[in-house]
DNA sequence: AAACCGGGGTT
DNA sequence: AACCCAGGTTT
């Protein structure tokens, strides 16, 4: 086989990771880490996967699930299309008959795309389909000196037959393995550890000195600002929330009540807004009070300004416009952002 | 082809 | 604060 792939495996061999989805034969546990996996790190998604297999251990199991359980399992992981695609993807599954065999079947799952079939189809069924992702991306990218940008169509397209080409057939697990964890702690973006690299003889971008400036990216995605204002409304034991439809961020997920706003927003102008007027109409707020102000958060193209107002109305309050009453005690059962969960955890002690 | 979708880390 | 990480779906 291969020179590359051989010293590869060997370094493999020497620095693999023990991580759990790796022992198993399972298309179902190596799926779901696939899925966990994908924009996200395995330090960051491990207790994600073990929390939920001790859950979900089965695609039965995650099938009969109800789809909010499902998102409380993946609170805080972001991308929260993967859990409802999952979920999909598990009903579908059942109905199937059993998890599919084929590369087409596991292709055409809800939230399986090229890099996650060729994971699991050669992970699980030791099927010859070269793994593209970030990390193979970058250490081709660099090995071979390919300055075509990886976020084209183009680029996609030529890594996609040099990742084939340079697969070795008689054991693409190993080698997926292999290569994906050299570029996730070898070959990796900033600094990475060229002087004991053990492909650095034949690496072209050390040899010509290009290693920071590969992999190659066409475009960078632009950051637009938005203005939340949340309303922690309270009841006597009770509080308000709902779930966000579809449409925008955090689809699925519950919150409180929220009025976004062009910029920022004194407290005021809040109370004079027609949006505050209509969601407690006939039901005045005994107090108002400012507990967070311009809280920032980030998200990969949006950074969000959020206000925390708490909003006192009398005790026996059980009605806000579309907004489900629930006790504070069980709030933290409901699926919320990773905005919203912070905001509470300073205001409330879980079970 | 471009935009959307979260949450992290490091320098 | 400014850089980095990135797969799949929708438009």
């Amino acid at each position: 086989m291969g020179e590359f792939a051989d010293k590869l495996i060997d370094w493999y061999d020497e620095h693999k990771r023990d991580l759990p989805w790796r022992r198993v034969k399972d298309p179902y546990r190596i799926w779901i880490s696939e899925i966990i996996l994908q924009q996200t790190r395995v330090a960051q998604g491990y207790d994600y996967y073990c929390r939920f297999i001790e859950r979900f251990p089965d695609v039965d199991t995650l099938a009969d699930a109800h789809e909010d359980e499902v998102m409380k399992y993946w609170q805080g992981l972001g991308y929260y299309s993967r859990a409802r695609n999952l979920h999909e993807a598990a009903k579908s599954i059942v109905k199937q008959g059993g998890f599919p065999t084929t590369y087409a079947g596991v292709r055409s799952l809800k939230g399986v795309g090229d890099y996650t079939a060729a994971a699991v189809c050669s992970f699980a069924y030791d099927m010859p389909c070269a793994a593209v992702d970030g990390n193979v991306y970058r250490v081709l990218a660099r090995y071979l000196g390919v300055d075509e940008p990886i976020d084209t169509a183009k680029g996609k397209k030529l890594f996609a037959a040099l990742a084939e080409e340079l697969l070795d057939k008689h054991r693409p697990a190993l080698y997926n393995q292999a290569i994906m964890d050299f570029g996730a702690l070898q070959c990796v973006p900033v600094a990475p550890q060229c002087a004991d690299c053990p492909l650095v003889d034949s690496c072209v971008a050390f040899r010509q000195g290009k290693i920071n400036m590969l992999p190659c990216k066409q475009h960078r995605t632009k950051v637009t600002a938005r203005y939340f204002v949340y309303l922690y409304v309270r009841a006597g034991e009770y509080t308000f929330i709902r779930r966000r439809g579809a449409g925008d961020i955090w689809q699925n997920l519950y919150e409180v009540p929220l009025i976004e706003t062009a910029g920022e927003i004194s407290e005021e102008a809040l109370l004079a807004l027609p949006e505050f007027a209509d969601l407690f109409a006939g039901c005045q707020p005994e107090s108002v009070r400012l507990l967070r102000k311009k809280e920032k958060h980030v998200l990969s193209h949006r950074v969000i300004y959020a206000d925390f107002y708490e909003i006192i109305l009398k005790d026996d309050i059980r009605v806000l416009s579309d907004y489900r009453c629930v006790s504070e005690t069980d709030l933290y059962k409901f699926p919320m952002s990773r905005l919203l969960s912070r905001f509470f955890s300073l205001f409330l002690t879980p079970d």
